[in-house]
DNA sequence: CCTAAAGTAAACCATATGGTAAAGCAAACG
DNA sequence: CGTTTGCTTTACCATATGGTTTACTTTAGG
């Protein structure tokens, strides 16, 4: 399961960025090109290929080359990697073993024996 | 809403990493000190305290000094808000606007008239 | 054909990140 | 009281990140 680490990697370093948070919701509401794309956030063409590219090995973005522009869209089912570990984890959490309250009792206890 | 960008790019940024993802699955089991947590995780401990310390400023760990201890414990509503965007952003997806032919269209239109 | 537009590549830069080792400090234990 | 134990701080290191500029390529339009 190294494959599924490094695939929540690459999806939540790609979200952990404020600008290219902001290409994949303008993104959500359609397709865009690089030049258009750069404009909207006041960065350099070069910036925002970047940018881009991130979000496309993290699979939430694919892209298409048309002519000479290169079209962006978002991926649907991109997001579910990342959405489906946090709610697993949070599951993890609502059935969990030991309580702060129940931690501690042990601590005084072990600490009274040994 | 400036606030809320710098929330989701510490909680973000504290998913980002292999090794804190394991830490918060490690602790939605129940709490533990950051020695335990170092040991589990290969870790010296002050490299642990970093990891811990960056899961605590995204909101996602809560941890309490007990004797020379520091207790860590999971934050259960922590990952909302990561999961909300993540949900937020979806939803935009499919209500979208432009869908990739429609945006292809309208570059063709567009280029043969000026 | 010539030029402008869109993208790409490469080099570079400042700062952030993930980690270590070493030294210090506070609480337990014997 | 002295010694562990558990944490904390500091300094340090290598590499990654987010951004730029500059130069090059490819397509489109006049």
């Amino acid at each position: 399961m190294v494959k599924q680490t490094q695939a929540l990697d690459s999806s939540f370093k790609a979200l952990a960025d404020t600008t290219r948070r902001a290409v994949l919701l303008r993104l959500a509401d359609g397709p865009g090109g690089i030049t258009e794309l750069a404009d909207e956030h006041q960065m350099t063409l070069a910036g925002m290929l970047k940018h881009v590219r991130i979000l496309e090995e993290a699979g939430m973005v694919r892209t298409v080359k048309h002519g000479r522009r290169r079209i962006c869209e978002m991926n649907a089912g991109s997001c579910d990697h990342a959405s489906d570990w946090l709610a697993a984890t949070r599951k993890r959490w609502e059935n969990r073993f030991d309580s702060m309250e129940r931690y501690l009792e042990e601590l005084e206890r072990s600490g009274r024996r040994g």
